[in-house]
DNA sequence: TTTAGGG
DNA sequence: CCCTAAA
């Protein structure tokens, strides 16, 4: 055990500061397996005659344990059996160690560097977060800069850091797809976390993922995934403290992986890096808008409690996410427009009935939530698009073209938000033809559809906001750029403009832009990104990086994406206007207004009010909606869960939503718990037992390796408490 | 508010 | 994902 711990480590002492157990710190091996606690113990020994074994200590485990029986089935519980045992044991060696204060930031770690690049290919400037190999690079880490720095900083600066965010600045980069060569890519980042989150070290951050990410805090999830690929052999990890709380938090160096801590100096200093940064600025924002929205919420809501509302000024996004009951579902219209009517036959609505209790509400909007489920159910199996027209994104295209048709409605119509995602872009799109440039003017893009609810006695200023979340949920969910070509989905991204024949001017008119909702194989579903910025611009080249493979389009969106990122808000304001236009705006003139297809969701606001009333009923339930089902997608789950973040798991999940997840709103600690949950799992089951998204090995390696450590620290502490129980083995 | 577990 | 007991 002993050979494990890095007894120079700062960690130890850091953890120590703040009350973390030792042991916890003990680095996990986060490599595969091999590194794990396995090397340094001996665990198959410890197998043999522990079953049966059971955690005394901690009382959740007894109850369960209880629950379980004795004997537990699989090595695996024998192992925790072990570790128990272990974990006294080694916990006592972890103490010695740690005694040993280390020297803090020796970080040879890699560093990571952020780029201008050119893109070969198009010649598109991109901006790229890359990791510096040892001194052999020229470009400056950043990152290991700063997080040397960042210490002694950190402390006294604390989170007060905020202000900085200015400093993180935000990029914008604007692409353009007038010149190939001159693509912009904007990123919005307000980058600085408030907290002295660890920023994520930078990775590499290419064109797509900038865009995709780059907005809101996307990056860190990239980033991360970046990041991971380096790490896991030699590098020193920073670790950065995580929270707010501890003044002791600032970084301290782990091997393993390099973490960044983004701290407004370290922002400062690396601009560029701020993109990885989680905002600071953004929170503020966000937090303001959201808690704007969610009065009205409140207010309107006859469930919620008063004294809730407090509370949920303070949780920002989570109660977000519930508060504001905007489904996005192409077919959830359909169906709320049904509602609609229904409510009007019937105003009063079962729903309307206050819920007293919060689990009498449940049951209501179970009952009520039928909608939704609905929806899902329709996602799933995009039967409902059918009925209007198409299941695929084909057909969806199609059949929103063919709505559009019907409506007889040019783009505006599109703009007025009945239509699906698709963009207005396509017909609005001009293009001509500049030597081998192919020039591309969206105008506008559609948003995909959006639910509302919103309670009658909502002002039109609450509905404006909750618009605007629903919006920026969507787009914060992290867009997609889907390219159309006469109502059909140009899928290889490899393929040119030329080729496809969108070069061609008679093509033109055939050409359209969707906004595809991440799908959950999509990585990087955690920022917030700013789709704006991608929506404003290029098309094309967006969708060359991006995979516009995934299966759902257009309306899915709506359902993808309920969750309203408010973080984006802001941004997405902003950029909306600023980056819509910019896009296009080298070769266009960005006559903004017409340009902003966001803006003009307000417009099917309207109509989305109209259902509003009638929804009204559901709007209740909607408080208690279930969540939509957003399963991580290994990309999601796994940069995050980089080794560093294993190694905060140790610490707390919390902290880990902090570090890794802080970008996605709609994940919260306990998302990120039972995910982890449903790892362990995953990796202890055979293969053949598993479903859906295959895992990759060496992270259900890793998974299993730090829980099995965590599991041991955990015994440990209650073998500390309770020695005798167990101890006699 | 978080965490750990069960559902 | 949800819900809840414990902490």
């Amino acid at each position: 055990m002993g050979g494990s711990l890095d007894s120079e480590e700062p960690v130890f002492r850091w953890f120590n500061e703040t009350g973390y157990s030792p042991l916890a710190v003990m680095k996990l091996p986060i490599s595969p397996v091999k590194g794990s606690m396995a090397d340094h113990v001996d665990l198959k020994r410890l197998d043999y005659g522990f079953n049966g074994y059971q955690v005394p200590a901690m009382p959740r485990a007894t109850r369960s344990a209880r629950r379980r029986g004795t004997v537990k089935k699989r090595a695996e519980e024998n192992q925790m059996c072990a570790f128990d045992l272990l974990a006294t044991v080694a916990g006592k060696l972890l103490l010695e160690k740690e005694s040993t204060p280390a020297s803090s930031n020796t970080s040879n770690q890699k560093d990571k560097c952020i780029i201008v690049d050119q893109d070969r290919h198009d010649g598109n400037v991109a901006l790229k977060v890359e990791t510096c190999d040892q001194g052999s690079c020229d470009r400056k880490p950043f990152v290991s800069e700063q997080v040397s720095q960042a210490p002694s900083v950190n402390h006294s600066s604390k989170k007060p850091s905020f202000p900085k965010n200015d400093d993180h600045s935000s990029f914008t980069s604007i692409m353009t797809t007038s010149n190939c060569s001159e693509r912009l890519v904007a990123i919005n980042s307000d980058a600085s976390k408030i907290k002295n989150e660890v920023g994520s070290s930078c990775s590499q951050i290419e064109g797509l993922s900038m865009y995709r990410e780059s907005g809101d805090c996307k990056l860190e999830g990239e980033t991360k995934t970046l990041v991971k690929d380096e790490s896991n052999n030699t590098g020193k990890v920073l670790i950065g403290t995580a929270a707010d709380r501890r003044s002791s938090e600032y970084p301290t160096v782990f091997k393993g992986k390099p973490l960044v801590l983004p701290t407004s100096d370290s922002s400062a200093k690396a601009p560029l890096c701020g993109d990885h940064v989680p905002q600071t600025s953004l929170p503020s924002t966000r937090d303001d808008v959201k808690v704007v929205s969610r009065d009205d919420d409140e207010k309107s809501s006859g469930c919620t409690h008063p004294s809730t509302t407090t509370r949920y000024l303070k949780r920002v996004p989570r109660i977000g996410d519930r508060r504001i009951r905007k489904i996005l579902a192409s077919k959830y219209w359909k169906v709320g427009s049904k509602f609609k009517d229904e409510t009007l036959s019937s105003p009063d609505g079962n729903n309307k009935p206050s819920c007293r209790g919060r689990k009498d509400c449940y049951k209501r909007q179970r009952t009520q939530m039928t909608v939704p489920f609905k929806k899902r159910k329709l996602f799933d199996h995009s039967s409902v698009w059918a009925s209007d027209g198409g299941t695929n994104s084909e057909g969806f295209f199609n059949s929103i073209e063919k709505s559009i048709g019907d409506a007889s409605d040019s783009c505006a119509k599109l703009q007025g938000g009945t239509g699906t995602s698709c963009s207005v872009a396509g017909q609005r799109t001009s293009f001509q033809r500049r030597d081998s440039h192919v020039k591309l003017r969206i105008k506008s893009f559609r948003v995909p559809e959006l639910f509302i609810e919103i309670p009658e006695t909502a002002t039109v200023g609450s509905l404006k906001r909750t618009v605007m979340d629903a919006v920026t949920a969507i787009l914060g969910g992290g867009l997609h750029i889907g390219v159309l070509m006469q109502g059909k989905k140009v899928r290889d991204d490899n393929v040119t403009l030329l080729q496809s024949g969108i070069s061609q001017d008679k093509q033109l008119d055939a050409l359209g832009f969707t906004l595809e909702p991440n799908s959950p194989q999509t990585p990087p579903p955690m920022c917030s990104g700013d789709s704006p910025h991608l929506l404003s611009g290029d098309a094309p080249e967006i969708l060359a990086r991006y995979p516009p493979n995934q299966e759902m389009v257009g309306h899915t969106n709506a359902n993808v994406l309920p969750e309203p990122h408010v973080a984006n808000l802001s941004n997405f304001v902003e950029s909306d206007h600023d980056s819509t236009p910019s896009p296009t705006d080298t070769s266009v003139d960005k006559s903004t207004i017409d340009s902003k297809a966001l803006v003009t969701v307000p417009e099917m606001n309207a109509e989305a009010l109209s259902v509003v009333p009638a929804l009204r009923k559901s709007k209740r339930s909607d408080m208690a909606q279930r969540r939509i089902r957003r399963p991580f997608s290994v990309t999601e789950w796994q940069s995050p869960y980089d080794p560093q973040y294993e190694k905060f798991h140790v610490v707390k999940w919390r902290d880990v939503k902090l570090r890794a997840f802080d970008n996605a709103k709609h994940r919260t600690y306990v998302d990120l718990k039972d995910k982890w949950k449903t790892l362990v799992h995953t990796a202890r089951i055979s293969p053949q037992q598993r479903r859906g998204e295959p895992v990759p090995q060496d992270l259900l390696d890793r998974v299993l390796t730090a829980h099995a450590y965590w599991s041991q620290h955990q015994a440990k502490q209650q073998l500390k408490q309770q020695p005798e129980t167990c101890l006699l083995l």
